[in-house]
DNA sequence: ATAGTAACTATGATAATCATAGTGACAAGG
DNA sequence: CCTTGTCACTATGATTATCATAGTTACTAT
């Protein structure tokens, strides 16, 4: 491509969010990190991305303050990358991708019946669904509010990748 | 590019809808259409994307039955872009990224004051801020339920792209 | 001394993107 | 009827991001 035209200047709110989130890779990352997966190898091997693209991507992320790069061992030093507060708030956009995809992107009965992935809302329970809002107690849902479960074709999924 | 990785086989919801929402056109052209803005020229002229991206992602968005083509006259015969429901349900989408935008991609003061967007809820008239649920009535908020006002800032930005 | 692990960096082929210019079908004005 | 204008695109060529693969660094473990 050729210099991708620059959106940080925009005063549009979503042209802004689009720099930093028109990018599969991205994306890709961010979930991992919601995911709670830290460490670059996992990362790339459950992205599929190349290790350049991950490491591009990650400098990017922290630049932009999304994330922080914390060494979790010294000799050999090792990193770990962590949501940041501006990152973490960002749950209410994958959240959102995630209830979009639930709906419309998956053919009958692809996923064995229920959602590719469920999410309890951890304070009454309830089945979440793909609301932005409890269904059994009305509380808005953001990070930290609930619990995800994974359909077994998506673990086995996760658990190819971890292996190759 | 090497031909991108294919996300749409993966059983993760983040994945699937980072096949087509990973771009930043397709961010960039939903915006407009969510704002109204169905005509080819006007939207390749706000998003400032060159004809031959904005016909290959309308094509994209039209074979995944987010958007619509439809003829608006005959002799010429001109089309107009609209949103299927499919497309509509991305609202939540869009909407969360306007938020954390909003919330952290402007520096203090830059947008004078207020939101660079400010949305109303038409039921009750509660400026909503960027949250979820309406923080007036409670009540959770979707496509239609929000009147959007464009700050003065990013009124004048809209102004000079359609005019050049 | 060899093998292994984690976190990367280097290289070259491929293909998506951008800027710019051009096309087809018609309407309106002089 | 001939030029100009509008809208919705398509064509072309240079640029550059991405991918796959291989290599590097700095250690630990056996």
């Amino acid at each position: 491509m050729p210099k991708r035209t620059d959106l940080s200047a925009t005063f549009c709110p979503v042209g802004r969010s689009a720099e930093l989130l028109g990018d599969r890779a991205v994306l890709l990352i961010l979930r991992d990190l919601f995911f709670g997966n830290r460490r670059f190898e996992v990362i790339a091997a459950n992205t599929g991305l190349g290790p350049q693209l991950v490491s591009a991507r990650l400098k990017l992320l922290e630049s932009e303050g999304v994330v922080e790069r914390r060494a979790y061992q010294e000799r050999p030093v090792r990193y770990e990358y962590w949501l940041t507060d501006k990152g973490k708030d960002l749950f209410d956009v994958l959240y959102a991708m995630r209830g979009w995809a639930e709906r419309w992107a998956y053919r009958e009965g692809e996923t064995g019946g229920g959602p590719a992935m469920r999410y309890i809302h951890r304070a009454c329970g309830t089945d979440v669904g793909t609301a932005m809002v409890c269904p059994g107690c009305g509380e808005p849902l953001g990070y930290g509010d609930l619990k995800g479960e994974p359909s077994a074709a998506l673990k086995a999924e996760q658990a190819r990748r971890r292996s190759n």
